[in-house]
DNA sequence: CTGAAAGCGCTTACAG
DNA sequence: CTGAAAGCGCTTACAG
C-alpha cells in the first residue's frame, strides 16, 4: 500500500552517482559539480525525497529543533494557558521558522522530571522554559539543566546566581511606567494587586517600580492599599471586593497582570464603581483581550515579538556556540480608556 | 567541557551483559529477567541516560511525534494567530502527551509545500491540520497528502468527497442554537455576519442553520440582513457599520465567530444602540475573550478540549494502523449577557 | 570533484 | 533469558 520513502541510495542509483555525492549535492556543498548537483536536486524533488531527520541527526548531533517547555503550575481542572504565553509560543515558532529550527512544545508541571530528557534524548538542540510560577521550585530545574550542559534559555527576570540567560520584560520599569501614569493623571491612592513574594520574582520587580514612583513622587506606600493575588480573573476580583470591603479608599489600581485587572475591573463594575470615572486601572502585560474589554485597559504592554526574537536568537546562538548574554526588553505603556485621559473628568 | 552523553553501551559495560540487553530492558520487554531489568533500569536513572530518538527512530521509523500545521493566511503585519486554534493547540499538546507523542509546532503560510515535508522527513508520524482559509486553495494540499500516504486528520467541516478524516464542530447544529435563542428572545430581524461562501465550509453550515431556524420560525431570510464579512474584528465593526448605515433594520445579529461579534459590539456601541437592550448579538466560538468583553458574549461553545482529544485519539489510531472516523462535535449555546435575558426588557 | 567506508545509537530477528 | 550481528539512512573524514 504504502509506497516505500525514497532514501538518498535511491536517487544515488537513478542520477548514476554515489551516495555520497547525493548527500553532498543535497547539502549544496561546493564539493559537487553544479550540473551534478543540479541534476541530483531535481531528482530528489521529482520523488519528493526530503532528508531522513533520525538519520541525519544521529548522524550530527543536531536535531533543528527547540524544546518550548512551557511550565504551567495552575491547579485548576480546566488549566486555561495563559494567553500570554501562547502568543510568545506563536512569535517563538515564527522566529524559530526563520532560523530554520522547529519547535517542539510541551507543557509541563512543575514537578515533572523534565529537565534533562529533551537534550539528553536528542529531541532538541535546547530548550526555552517559559513560565511564571513558584520561583524557588522552578530553581532547582535550573541548576539541574546547568549541570547537565545542556542549552537553554529562560523567559524572566534576571536573578542574581541564577544558572543560565534569560530574557526578560524591564518589569521595574514597566511598574513606575503604569504607578507614574496614574500619578500624572491625579491620583492620589493607589492600590496594587499581586503578590509582591520573591517567589515571584517577575511580580516583586513590578511591585518596586511602583513604590519607587510613588515615593519620588513624595507618597508613601500604603500597605492597606496592597491586595495579594496570584494570577487569574478570579483572584483579581477576589482582591478589587477585598479592597472594597475593606474600604480601602483608593482612586486607581494598579494590577500586576491584565488578567487581575480583567478582575478587578469587573468587581469595580458590580460594585457600582466607573473606571475610569472613580478609579483609573493599569494592568500589566497586554494580552489580546485587553484591548477588548470595556474599557479597553491601559496596560504596560511587553514586546512579546522582541522578547520571542531575543529567546530564539539566543539560544539559536548557545547551540552554535557563541557566548549570549541575558537581555532586558524594555515595555511600553499602552494607553487606552481604562484610566481616563488628562482631559478627562479625573480630580487633579 | 560538556561530558559526553551516555549510551546503551555505556550501561551495558557497567551492567555487564550486551548492549541488546540493555535496549530489551529499558523497553520493560518481558524478555528479560526481572532482576536484570532492575538493575539495568537503575544504572540508566543513575547515568541520567535516556534513549537516542534519532536512534530509535531511524530503527523502528516512529518519532512519536505528531506535527500540528497551523494555517493561517491573514495578511495582516501583526498576524496575530487566531486564540481559538492557540487554545486547540494547548489541548492537542496536552492530550498528545497522554498518548506519549510529542508535538511539533508549525505555522504555515498557506502557499508552502508543507503538504509532505514532515512525514516524508520523517520528523512526525503524522499530522494534525489546524486553520480556517480559503478552502480552494487548501484542498490541493489536502490531495497531496493523501496521494502521499501521510497519516493526517483535519479540523474542520465534514466535506463531500475530501481526502482524509476530519474532527469538526456541528456548524450547522450551532448556527441553528444561535438562531433559535434569539428567535425565543423575540427577535425578528436577525442579521447575519461573515462569509457564506463553499470557501468556508464552516461558516457556510452556519448561515444554513440560520436560514433553518429562520425558517423553522416561519421567517424568511432577508438578504439586506446579510452583512459578508472575513474573519477578524475590524471586519465585524466594518459589517456591523455597513448594517447601521444601510438601515438595515435589526434587532438582532449573529456572527459567525466571536471576532466579528466583538467587531460589531464595538460598532453599536459606537453608534448609541445598547446591546442587549437594543440589539441582541450572538457569537461562535467562545474564544477566551467572549467573557471578558461588555457585555459578555452570548456564543456557541465548541468543546475545543473534545475536539483536541479526538483529534489526537485518530491520529493516534491510524499511526498505530486502526481505522478511524471523522467526528461531529455538537456545540453548545453559551448565554451571557449579549442578548438579554427572557426577562429582560426585549420586545417580544 | 567523486567514491568507498566507517560509524552515529539504537531495535530486533536469529541462534542459542 | 541472553548475545552477536545486521541494518535503519544519513554525514564526513580519507583517499584518490
Amino acid at each position: 500500500m504504502k509506497t516505500t520513502t525514497p532514501t538518498s541510495r535511491d536517487i544515488a542509483e537513478i542520477a548514476g552517482v554515489s551516495q555520497a555525492t547525493v548527500s553532498r549535492a543535497l547539502r549544496n556543498s561546493p564539493l559537487v559539480r553544479p550540473e551534478t548537483r543540479e541534476r541530483i536536486q531535481s531528482i530528489a524533488r521529482e520523488l519528493n525525497y526530503f532528508v531522513n531527520r533520525n538519520a541525519a541527526g544521529l548522524r550530527t548531533h543536531h536535531s533543528n529543533t527547540i524544546a518550548l517547555l512551557i511550565f504551567d503550575d495552575s491547579k485548576t481542572v480546566t488549566s486555561q494557558l495563559n494567553l500570554f504565553f501562547l502568543s510568545m509560543l506563536d512569535n517563538i515558532v515564527r522566529s524559530a521558522a526563520r532560523h530554520g529550527y522547529d519547535i517542539l512544545v510541551s507543557l509541563q508541571q512543575l514537578h515533572d522530571d523534565w529537565h534533562i530528557e529533551y537534550r539528553a534524548s536528542q529531541r532538541a538542540d535546547g530548550l526555552i522554559l517559559l513560565g511564571y510560577g513558584d520561583y524557588l521550585d522552578y530553581r532547582e530545574k535550573l541548576d539541574a539543566l546547568a549541570e547537565a550542559n545542556t542549552n537553554f534559555m529562560i523567559w524572566g527576570p534576571i536573578v542574581r546566581d541564577q544558572p543560565g540567560h534569560s530574557v526578560g520584560c524591564d518589569n521595574e520599569t514597566g511598574g513606575r511606567q503604569a504607578t507614574r501614569h496614574l500619578l500624572d493623571l491625579g491620583r492620589k491612592r493607589i492600590a496594587f494587586i499581586g503578590s509582591t513574594s520573591q517567589r515571584s520574582p517577575e511580580f516583586a520587580a513590578r511591585f518596586a517600580g511602583y513604590v519607587r514612583s510613588l515615593e519620588a513622587a513624595g507618597i508613601q506606600p500604603d500597605a492597606a492599599l496592597h491586595a495579594p493575588a496570584g494570577n487569574s480573573e478570579k483572584e483579581g476580583y477576589a482582591a478589587a471586593r477585598n479592597l472594597l470591603e475593606r474600604n480601602a479608599g483608593f482612586d486607581g489600581i494598579f494590577a500586576v497582570t491584565d488578567l487581575l485587572a480583567i478582575g478587578a475591573l469587573r468587581a469595580l463594575q458590580e460594585a457600582g464603581k466607573a473606571v475610569p470615572a472613580d478609579v483609573s486601572l493599569v494592568g500589566f502585560d497586554d494580552m489580546p483581550l485587553a484591548a477588548y474589554v470595556t474599557p479597553p485597559l491601559t496596560t504596560v504592554q511587553q514586546n512579546v515579538e522582541a522578547a520571542a526574537d531575543a529567546l530564539v536568537r539566543a539560544i539559536v546562538g548557545m547551540i552554535e556556540g557563541h557566548p549570549v548574554e541575558s537581555t532586558l526588553i524594555t515595555p511600553k505603556l499602552v494607553i487606552r480608556d481604562s484610566c481616563g485621559g488628562r482631559d478627562a473628568s479625573v480630580p487633579r
